[in-house]
Order: C-alpha cells, then structure tokens, then sequence
DNA sequence: ACGGCAATTCCATTGAGTGGAAGAAAGAAC
DNA sequence: GTTCTTTCTTCCACTCAATGGAATTGCCGT
C-alpha cells in the first residue's frame, strides 16, 4: 500500500498486524490502551486504532468495558491448535499427575523457544514451594532446572549465545559463565539429569531430567521443584528420570 | 494496496491475514499445505504464498520438514496471554483437581463461546469413560452437560439461535426441540444443576454446574462425565456444585 | 464551564500489495 | 530414464487500499 508515509517505515502491513500482537507479549500487558498499543509496536495511533479494530472484528483482540484491549479467545483457540505443544501437554500428562500427586511439589514441563525454557505445563500444591514459572511464560536457561536441561542438549551455539549475553547471577548458586557451565552441561549429558539447589528460588531443590522423541533428539524436560531443606527427598531425582524416560517412550523413543 | 485486483474480494489486508489463520481453525488441519491453505481461505496461490510467508517469518506458523504448515509457538504463546481463559483456568484448577483425584472420572471446565461449550480444561483419569472432548475443541450446547448449563444462563437470543439451528439427536436422550429444552433449561436455573444420561456420549453420565463471577453472571461451567452405570456416584452432583461454588466464591462471587 | 488527554474520524497521496502467468521443483506414472 | 502431473515459487506492470498528519469528538477531573 502506500499513502503519505512520511516516517520511513518499511514494515509491511502483515508486519504490522503482528506488531500489534507483539505488544501484548511481555510480562504485564493483559490490558493495553490503544496509545499503549501504538507506542509498543511504534506504529502511528491511527494505523494502530485501524488495525487494532481489524483484530478486535476478527476475534483475536477484545475490547473490554473500560476501552481497553485484551487477547481473546481467538487466539487462545487457535494457539492450542500449536501441534508441538498439544502433543507433548497430551502425552506427558498422565506421568506429570503421578509426579504430581504422589509428591505434591511444583512438577514443570519445558520446552526449549530460543534462549529461554517456555513452560508449557505446571502442578503446583498448595504446600509446594511458590515459584515463579507459569505456563506460558519463559525463563533463562541457565539458572532453572529444566532450562540446563534443555541447554545441555541444544546445539552449540546456543550455549555461546547463553554466555555471550552475559546471564544474570540470580543467586550465590546460580552459574553464569563458560567454565562453570560446560563442565555442568557435559555431566547432564552423561547422566540425563541435573540436580540444583538455590539457583533461581531461595531455598529451592530441583530435579530436572531430558525427554526425548522418537528420532532421540531431546525436546523437552520434567522438572521437580521442592523446599531446598525441608521436604526435598533423595528419591526426587530418581522419580523425575522415570517419569521423564515414561514420557519418551510414549512419544516414541526406544532404547 | 491495489494491483491487478481482477476477482473482486473487498477483504483487507489485515482480513486476509487472519483468513490464513483460520485457515487452521477446523478439525483435522494441523498440517496444512499451501494449496490446501489458499483453498480454505479463498485466496489466490500467490497471495497466499506470500501472507504465509510473512507469518512463518514472524512465527506464528511454522514449515514443517515435509513443507506443509502448522500453528507455531509463537502463537501458542501469545494464546496463552489471553487474561480470561488463563484466570478461570488458574483459578479452577485446584478445585478441578480435587474432584478429579476424588473421583477419578472426566472433570471438564468450559466457557461459552458463540453456540458452542469451549473446553478450557480436561482431567481424565486412564479408567474414565472416553469423551470426545479436548482442551481447546468446542462441542454443541445442548448436548452437554456443561454447554447445557451454558446455555440455561446465556442470553434469551442465543437459545434461539441454538433450537433455529435444528441441533443433532446424538443419542435417544439427546433434547433438540424447544419444547424439550425450555422447560429443563429452567430447571437448571432454579437448581444450578443439570444431571443428563446418554446425551453426547453412550453409556455416560454427567453433572454439571455453573460459575459466576463477581458480579454474579455465570461466567463458565464445571462437569463431571463418568459411566452412566458402572461409576455413576449419586453424590456426583453435588460434588460439582459444592466445586462449582468454591469456584465462583474464588473469582469473587458472594451468596 | 474549562482545560487536558485519549480515542476517533477524515482525506489527499502514492507505493505496497496484487494475482495472472511463467518458471522451477518435486513426485508419480510409464 | 523419460514424461506427465501436481505443487510451489518467482516475476512484474498495474492501481487502489493503506497511510498518517491533522482535525474532531469524547471523556474525565477540576
């Protein structure tokens, strides 16, 4: 299209239209205002208002009563058609209950989305250990159980982009450079789990272990995540590495 | 954008971008090919090509290995922001959860969307009597334990449009008429309940309740589905309600 | 009534999007 | 190995749909 772009923006309208969804991306950007919108995808408002009222017609933005924008289902339907992610919530499901139930602590399912471990699945007790993944949300991969998990196994040059961009130290535990790190990672490798204490969460034990698919290739991880002192059991990481090669084998691993 | 528009399709840009999308709405259409997507969205070849490109750049959908499409994670990701589905679904689950460990059986959680129950979330247990639906999939309203609940608290047009639509009898229990459902529609207002046997499913039983929200509208439906002889509890009904009602209270019902 | 701010509408301008057609690639059939 | 078939990709002249600054409207709080 064309018209009076004075700002030379070379995006085009396809691009835009997902700028706008973008917006809503971040941590604490359920509810936007329309100048909100504008100013976070850097379109003019009133490009921003056009193709925000295409979204709101089509469904996958909502306008709420007080005027401002929200995701809607739309997009929550359609994003649970995502195969990958429905795939592994289906199959690891029933292994993530027993994991769940018969420890009654925080029990996570990762997948590797880029430099971060994407939650895709989360059993949390009442009494369990609070911690702050999310299904949906994405945290560093190095610092998190399944996140090391999931590094240990990713090509090499994520593990360079990981150190390249200098990770934060969260806590005393929490290791951040190319020498404490690629010992670590070649230890996961060798034992198909990892065991963390105090590296994201105070005060937190964890127990992570690699699911792998038909082909062998690793594409996710289970994790426990307990109270460091209190009720992390010796039995954890034992129970996370069955209930891992349990869900290997349903999507089709062998030996 | 303009060009040699020579078929006349007054949709936008924008439209033809979620056209696309939609293109993965139905059942059956994980993987797509870019033939079957310009089908399914009435788009040319060229045009669709192009669109889908700029959505696999941004990436929400993905290339397969084989060249076909799916849904990315990038709107898996997104779809999980949407602020009503994620609140009803934290809020439930524990509740859900109880009366899934308790019984064992099917608990579903489902909203109202158009003339259809959406499945928000789905416990079943291995021994459960098998239900068709999945977290995500959208089931007829009046044949459901949940879409009937839905159904007996939304507005008057929309039981209209349901009885105008002349539903399917899925089984000899299954109600279609106005006639037939009027009346037991009321009996779910006045009793927050509904107990239906071989509606959708053979050999099924299922109770179901409302929940509202703060301000008192019922905002989504809570159900067990269990076999309609073998396990069928009578104090399954209850059991839903008394859920139902920790439900509401937690979204902020009072009375 | 009066500022102040955000959302909405208007409209002349023009290059981004269009889609038929041609070319390339990947299979299927012989 | 060759030809046919199907599907995907690229090309490009045409043109009107998208653009965004500016003006208007709506909504608060004071």
């Amino acid at each position: 299209m064309a018209g009076n772009r004075s700002s030379d923006d070379p995006r085009s309208v396809a691009e835009r239209v997902f700028a706008i969804a973008d917006a809503f991306g971040g941590p604490g950007s359920d509810d936007l205002t329309l100048g909100e919108i504008a100013r976070r995808s850097g379109l003019p408002l009133s490009t921003t208002h056009r193709l925000v009222t295409e979204w709101v017609e089509w469904g996958g933005i909502v306008r709420t009563d007080e005027g401002r924008y929200r995701v809607g289902m739309r997009l929550w339907k359609l994003g649970m058609r995502a195969p990958t992610a429905r795939r592994l919530r289906t199959v690891a499901r029933p292994y993530l209950e027993d994991l769940y139930e018969l420890t009654r602590e925080n029990v996570h399912l990762a997948v590797r989305d880029g430099l971060g471990a994407l939650y895709l699945e989360r059993f949390s007790g009442r009494g369990a250990v609070p911690v702050i993944s999310e299904v949906g949300s994405r945290l560093p991969l190095h610092a998190t159980g399944v996140g090391l998990v999931l590094l240990a196994f990713a090509p090499a040059d994520v593990f360079e982009q990981v150190v390249q961009a200098r990770p934060r130290r969260y806590l005393q535990n929490t290791m951040t450079t190319d020498p404490e790190l690629r010992p670590r990672l070649a230890d996961i490798r060798a034992r198909d789990l990892v065991v963390s204490v105090n590296e994201m969460t105070e005060d937190s034990f964890s127990a992570a272990a690699p699911i792998r698919d038909h082909t062998g290739e690793v594409v996710a991880a289970v994790s426990i995540v307990a109270h460091a002192d209190r009720s992390a059991d010796p039995q954890f990481p034992l129970a996370v590495s069955v209930a891992a090669r349990g869900i290997s084998r349903a999507l089709g691993w062998r030996a």
